[in-house]
DNA sequence: TTTTATTGATTGATGAGTCAATCAAAAATA
DNA sequence: TATTTTTGATTGACTCATCAATCAATAAAA
């Protein structure tokens, strides 16, 4: 079994698992054992690609935000236009993947946990920050750019409670009316300048 | 130092260091030696009124609602208009001590916990399901219903919204900015269909 | 004396992190 | 090619700390 060049499959498996079994549980407070299980290796072996348990789940986190940021290459690289852009930024914040019931449930734990640990809050800041510019970003070529912040805040806002009212999973609101709400908060936002 | 009828006394004591020291380490996480340290004693005391850590827990959110829910009550009972108490409603979630870093925290740990414990979550629920109920209240004198619907949906998101992106501390909004822009959605979303 | 309030001491479980030992591939050497 | 050495991968067993929960004992009121 043993073959050389190990390392970066196990610790993209832990990895995974970790974003599963966290989402699965809906908190951190998921044990090493447990996300070796999934990950199909010792929980010995989670300690020894990654130091300790928050490097693991620091890690997890970066993942996401890489995932994130992918998709909305992605799907920027296709529109061309402000206003078309705007909404392909909709768009991919509620896409399936990451309106999953799992990775909202992860992203709540993550959000709890960035109280306590530092660096889990600056991951979670460059986020917000990211989402914010790209929406100002389109939004500064559609009115002025006072008005532009305080639309990029308002969506941002909008987006941000759609996910933890999703997490309830009390009346559910479906992908399309999450991003139909977003889409119309903008659009007559906009519009009003006019 | 044994005295008759401390019961109710050291319950709410004990609640209330609950909810300070959740906020304070943002997280359920916390010992109960902790909580009964705050409240000023033993954490053999804390069982034996509560039984367990997680009763202590569930009350402790039961306080924070029944608070949310006498605030409510208190400011609609001095204004009149639907459209002054969509604007009482919104001042209310916002009010500083809803608003507060602590209060926050204790708020998104809960959210977080709602993922594992179904009573938990059904509380949430109520409080969901309350915010809701009494903006279409006004919202339904004030334009179609269905439009109502759509327009507290939005809302409900963007308070929610506003506090976990208060929750991160990066560019905090202030109270009277997030007050503006919840304001600002309603407004426009009625006068757009007059 | 009975009841209520209270705690110190203890227990049992759990879980993070460590470590020495094993195994097999790869590389070096004969 | 055959043999030895080295090294990365891997784990079982263990330690240490933490914490929820229990309980027997004590103290003061009723």
């Amino acid at each position: 079994m043993p073959k050389v060049g190990m390392e970066p499959v196990r610790r993209k498996a832990l990895v995974d698992a970790a974003l599963r079994v966290i989402g699965d549980q809906g908190t951190l407070t998921v044990t090493m054992s447990e996300i070796a299980r999934h990950a199909g290796v010792s929980p010995a072996l989670a300690h020894h690609y990654f130091g300790s348990k928050e490097q693991l789940l620091i890690e997890t986190i970066r993942s996401l935000l890489r995932q994130l940021r992918d998709d909305t290459v992605t799907a920027l690289r296709t529109v061309a236009g402000p206003r078309e852009r705007l909404s392909a930024l909709i768009r991919v914040s509620f896409q399936a993947s990451q309106f999953a019931p799992d990775t909202i449930a992860a992203w709540l734990a993550f959000y709890s946990e960035a109280q306590r640990s530092e660096e889990v809050r600056r991951l979670l800041v460059v986020y917000a920050r990211r989402l914010r510019s790209n929406l100002m970003a389109s939004l500064k070529a559609l009115c002025a750019d006072d008005d532009a912040e305080r639309i990029a805040e308002g969506a941002a806002a909008m987006i941000d409670g759609l996910y933890i009212r999703q997490s309830l999973r009390s009346a559910p609101i479906s992908i399309e009316a999450s991003i139909a709400l977003t889409e119309d908060y903008v659009s007559s936002h906009i519009d009003r300048l006019k």
